[in-house]
RNA sequence: GUCCCUGUAGCUCAGAUGGAUAGAGCACAGGAUUCCUAAUCCUGGUGUCGGCAGUUCGAAUCUGCCCAGGGACACCA
């Protein structure tokens, strides 16, 4: 990692040399404005005040370590006190060299240690066709459990399916009443019920499925609890579905249901009782959770002695520390913040430390039509759903436009505009990058200059001490190139996928300006020759596509 | 009323723990293809960084107060 290991020698320079702690603003990384150079570091700034000397005077000793470092050249110290300098080319073509060999790992670090993560996300109720919300936290959880994994991390992906309380039984109640319609038997639909046309998703797929296996003689249900978990299940294996169609998966799908198995809620109920966390008021039976940063106290019995979904929220969290997890994520939708002081409250209450809980909130998506905004509720009938959207744009299109901005910002995604599969699309220029290079290769193995085989273009085989810098943009390749741990570590470090598909954008255009300058294929006087310098440049920066894409599960098309 | 997120170019958004002249794409105008894919490239420019104070050598970034938009505040999930 180019910027952290050069920050960490830095940083080990100074300690105890300069200064006792360095502080962590500290930096060395590109300067925004290219006339400054390669690289950049603020350290005589930040230090200025811990030596009580001024910028200048320190960033004199500063420069001259840095200019003993092999990677670098060309130090100079400039105004306020900026330490700049380039990277030497020997330095970049040997670290060019270590990419090509490191091949589909680069990119990648072990900084997670194996830790084991529990990332949930999307665990929608089954009781509806996922909204395009849901799209966003599949692609986001997705795609940061990758990163986690490319820095190292052990990750369960984990979609937690409320099948238990009193919403799964109206789902249910609502679906029986469909399902004994079907078969032209009187029902009553639950008044405050869930909108027909959302349930007969599950029920249409459960008669096509399993018939009229669930009526009796007289025209009831004939097992209601069988029906439910049927019905139930038919919903979730859609959900399921829709996903996959956006290459969301997961290792774990956990049924609330499950948390209630022989004796489990009363062995937790006597440990909150034991533990002084719960008290009686009402009936009901009420969690202290206020003496852990939450506002209210909250039911976890109600009078009628049924278990509350908050209940289930402590099990839950019991549950997964118990399976061992050094770190527990959530990732919500900005419709379920007031989870967050909940959530914290119960595993402070369990003894789960603040380190170990984290959650990542996602801003809402607006649905954009027409120049018009688009209301996204479940409860009104037909809308827009993430199914509909993958099928308009395909599943890159998806995933690209919901990794590539920060998930604080609430987004507006405008139909009309996804739906044009143009160059307003960035997804596409991304992989067209990726392409065009598929394409150099395969002319040269069709009808490239003899002597040249198809072994001759393996990054295996290729002699990166060929390369040579002779242009800004050759060099601004081999730069970003380099660049792309870092990106992949930050992009872990600030649960922000969106820094590796800025990162992507960037590698990409900076591929499509030197592709249309320079020529790997070179044509002189009618023979064909292959530019070996380009060609092992091209070659990894097709790598790293290929890694980049990978982690964001977005394909690498040979063609377009 | 309380809490969370957001407010940056005409539009969609970057700007990762404060740093050097605030960026990209789209849109708009013009140009580039006898040659590896023009889904590309090159050239054009616009900003009271929502507002007002404060902290700092230095603020889009931190603090406070306002304004605007979105969301959340159940013995529903």
């Amino acid at each position: 990692m180019l910027l952290r290991d050069l920050r960490a020698r830095l940083v080990k320079y100074i300690s105890g040399r300069l200064a006792e702690d360095v502080p962590e603003s500290l930096r060395v990384e590109e300067p925004r404005n290219r006339k400054f150079g390669d690289l950049s570091t603020n350290a005589a700034m930040v230090l200025s005040p811990v030596v009580r000397k001024s910028p200048m005077e320190i960033s004199s000793v500063i420069s001259d370590e840095i200019s003993d470092w092999e990677e670098v050249e060309n130090v100079r110290t400039v105004k306020p006190g900026f330490i700049n300098f380039d990277l030497r080319e020997k330095f970049l073509i040997d670290a060019l060299a270590e990419t090509g060999r490191q091949k589909e790992d680069y990119g990648t670090n072990d900084s997670g240690n194996g830790i084991r993560i529990n990332l949930e996300y999307v665990s929608s109720n089954p009781t509806g066709d996922l909204h395009i919300g849901h799209g966003r936290w599949g692609a986001l959880g997705d795609v940061l459990s990758n990163i986690y994994m490319a820095n190292g991390y052990t990750v369960c992906r984990e979609y937690y399916v409320n099948d238990y309380g009193s919403q799964a039984a109206k789902f249910a109640e609502c679906a029986a009443a469909l399902y004994l319609g079907h078969f032209g038997y009187e029902s009553v639909y639950p008044e405050d019920g869930y909108p027909p046309e959302a349930v007969s998703i599950a029920v249409d797929r459960l008669i096509e499925t399993s018939g009229n296996i669930f009526l009796d003689k007289e025209g009831r249900l004939s097992e209601p609890e069988s029906f439910k978990k049927k019905i139930i299940n038919t919903m979730v294996e859609r959900i399921a579905e829709t996903l996959e169609k956006m290459d969301v998966r997961f290792d774990n799908w956990f049924y609330e249901s499950s948390l209630y198995r022989k004796g489990n809620f009363q062995r937790i109920l006597r440990f909150l009782r034991e533990k002084d966390l719960v008290y009686n008021n009402d009936d009901a039976v009420w969690f202290r959770s206020t003496g852990f940063g939450d506002e209210k106290d909250r039911v976890v019995v109600r009078s009628g002695g049924e278990p509350t979904y908050f209940a289930s929220d402590i099990m839950y969290l019991e549950d997964k520390a118990g399976r061992g997890f050094d770190r527990i994520i959530y990732i919500l939708g900005a419709d379920h913040h007031g989870y967050v002081d909940r959530l914290t409250a119960i595993g402070k209450a369990l003894g789960i430390g603040e380190e170990k809980l984290m959650v990542i909130i996602g801003q809402l998506v607006n649905i954009i039509k027409d120049g018009m905004a688009v209301r996204m509720s479940r409860r009104k009938g037909k809308v827009y759903t993430l199914r509909d959207l993958i099928d308009d744009v395909g599943k890159d299109a998806v995933r690209y436009f919901f990794t590539g901005v920060s998930c604080d910002t609430p987004m507006d995604f405008d139909i009309g505009l996804a739906r044009r599969r143009s160059n307003q699309n960035p997804v596409y220029y991304i992989q067209y990058a990726h392409a065009r290079i598929e394409s150099i290769f395969k002319k040269i193995e069709q009808e490239g200059p003899g002597g040249l085989s198809r072994d001759d273009i393996n990054i295996d085989n290729i002699d990166f001490s060929d390369i040579e810098f002779k242009n800004r943009s050759e060099k601004g390749i081999a730069k970003a190139l380099l660049l792309y741990p870092d990106a992949v570590f930050n992009s872990c470090e600030n649960n922000a996928p969106h820094i590796l598909s800025q990162y992507l954008l960037r590698l990409a255009a900076e591929f499509h300006q030197f592709y249309n300058k320079h020529r790997i294929i070179e044509v002189k006087g009618g023979t064909m020759s292959v530019n070996r310098s380009r060609l092992a440049l091209v070659l990894l920066v097709r790598q790293v596509l290929k890694n980049a894409l990978k982690i964001l599960n977005i394909s690498a098309p040979e063609k377009m």
